[in-house]
DNA sequence: CTTTAGCACTCCGGGAAAAGGAGTGCTAAA
DNA sequence: TTTAGCACTCCTTTTCCCGGAGTGCTAAAG
């Protein structure tokens, strides 16, 4: 059946209304929001329709109406207004994203406060590649005859050193011909290739070299590997306290240890730029009643990163979906501009 | 006045009664569980001169005694027994020191999660330098006319690096004499003096080449800085929750966010290698009824840490300063073995 | 057929009153 | 100095009651 065109106005002033107060919204405050074209008990008999259909419910007998997770979801998708963001809010955003470009790191948790303090809610950012990194360019520089320094460059132009230490002296003479037989053979080879690889070099090169190459390829895994995990930060996770449906500590406490133990099993947008997955369609226990929007930006052409709010399931979603997608656009831009002029060429 | 035998072991047991129940503690439980060698009507008499001289509060007449802050520093300086951990216990400790040492970031996160497990409070951990960060030595490695790459090694025999672009092309050839002017003037030096020093060597170079010193120089500054700073992660604290003192939303959620938003206000040890801070004795207004017992520990020679432990004044002081102190150790033996073989060359 | 007014009924929330209990402080005796 | 006895205090919990907001139904009006 189809819902009548009072019945969705109706609707959405139930959510709005809800939203706003976190009190069930009974059928005179509704009638009175409509301009009193209709009277209460008109209202009344629609409610009760809406609530046989799934869209609202009542906590028990003589209660208001408040959403159901479906009427939420049909708000979502059909009555809600994309909301404009003031310029000024605009404007807050760009400056939150002022960020210095330091490491990775450092950025995403900047960005996740800043998400956070804007929207209210406590929010997530992560970042994560799209295709499996690489090392493009090795280099051995000589410290001493038991030290010298490991230099690469990886697939993405970013440089990774390290120091190592070598049980056997070395002559540091010997070191560009490591350096030749690393750039050769494990150049543009994912971490697990690196290790299986070392073996058929063990006969070619003398016992110092070959313990010196298997702390240099050791290291180069690991480091590709770390780069290569999703890292997730969350910020804000406190304010869930100011929430009256977080009042119980208990519940409270759930979620927030979810927040910060848990953090890679929070949803990803999987299809479109922009999810919103309202209580039960979350399949995390933990995030059963809370409702996630959660946004896509790209970080130069082979990552992608995720921003995210949790929180109750009455949301203000308009206001949190505009702002996140502002983010998102933001950090876009952002990282489009700092990607701008890397070193194209090419090893082979 | 002194106190006697008999009232410093009633504040005991006032002090360890009240810190398992969070109930105010009654004459008649304390003649209990003193064996019944005196009655609870004597009890009653003592416990009035305690509440008399500072030791003793009541949240109102005829409730029960608890601790003031005094009593707890009385418990804490005199009465209470240092708790040997058992061997299971010290065991777990080591246990979850098995760190793998990646970055720094990633260890003290780690460990402040272990300690926060253990003891079942939120837990802070830090690191920061003694003395002050200098580079030893650069290097400059060509990529191509537009890139290189500049390696660095520190005072504390790690290694950085940076892929440096650069506005004007720069013959590869020319980039030894550029890492030897840096050798030759900015190393041991302190960020601030880099900076200034730049100027000095304006009028030596090529444009092109001053250029790419000063990105180098910048490069160089920027990241002594940031090894300098000293960066703070907090754990577990969203385990304030689940005491019955932060069962006020408020209460807990000002708490909560302060260890967010203000990690660097947290206390540190000043004298001793352990110290515990009971209610007001602390500085910060948000700390004012909460305790904190903090340690500190060994980062190589350099370097100091710092682990610490945020509760309710209602704290089991002994067990926590026993796991303190047993991370801590734990803490600085892990570190002494990392760096056991540093290159001891000393630039000059 | 839809809308509206009227009305009885339900159920929650808050406040007052009552009951219960833990613990104190005092007195007087051992 | 210690102890038993007892009245008193004050908190906590429970119970009870009331007011109000809101519903659902019915019957009349449009």
């Amino acid at each position: 059946m189809e819902l009548s065109d009072r019945k969705r106005q109706i609707l959405k002033v139930v959510v709005e209304d809800y939203v706003r107060t976190a009190e069930p919204v009974g059928s005179k405050a509704i009638a009175a929001e409509m301009g009193g074209s209709v009277s209460s008990a008109t209202i009344r008999n629609e409610l009760s329709d809406l609530t046989e259909m799934g869209y609202l419910e009542q906590p028990h007998t003589s209660a208001g109406r408040m959403p159901s997770p479906k009427g939420y979801r049909l708000y979502v998708n059909e009555l809600m207004e994309a909301q404009r963001l003031s310029l000024a809010e605009t404007e807050k955003i760009n400056q939150s994203l002022q960020l210095k470009m330091e490491e990775l790191d450092r950025l995403l948790a900047q960005a996740g406060r800043a998400v956070s303090a804007l929207v209210r809610y406590p929010a997530y950012v992560s970042a994560s590649r799209k295709t499996e990194l690489t090392v493009r360019r090795f280099e051995l520089l000589a410290v001493d005859e038991r030290n010298c320094i490991l230099v690469m460059m990886t697939s993405d132009s970013k440089v990774k050193s390290q120091l190592l230490r070598m049980q056997l002296k070395v002559d540091p003479a010997d070191l560009p011909a490591a350096a030749n037989l690393l750039n050769s053979h494990f150049v543009s080879t994912d971490p697990g290739g690196m290790s299986r690889h070392l073996m058929n070099v063990a006969d070619q090169v003398s016992p110092q070299l070959f313990l010196l190459l298997s702390q240099a390829v050791s290291f180069a895994s690991d480091a590709l590997e770390e780069a290569g995990q999703r890292e997730i930060v969350t910020a804000g996770a406190s304010r869930l306290l100011k929430l009256p449906e977080f009042r119980d500590a208990d519940k409270a406490h759930e979620l927030m240890s979810f927040l910060a133990d848990s953090k890679e099993e929070l949803p990803q947008p999987m299809h479109r730029p922009m999810e919103i997955l309202i209580g039960p369609e979350n399949v995390k226990e933990a995030l059963k009643d809370t409702s996630v929007v959660v946004a896509s930006y790209d970080i130069g052409d082979d990552m992608r990163g995720l921003i995210g709010v949790v929180g109750p399931t009455r949301m203000d979603y308009a206001a949190v979906a505009a702002r996140l997608s502002g983010f998102a656009e933001g950090l876009t831009r952002l990282f489009g501009k700092q990607e701008e002029l890397p070193p194209k060429e090419e090893p082979k």
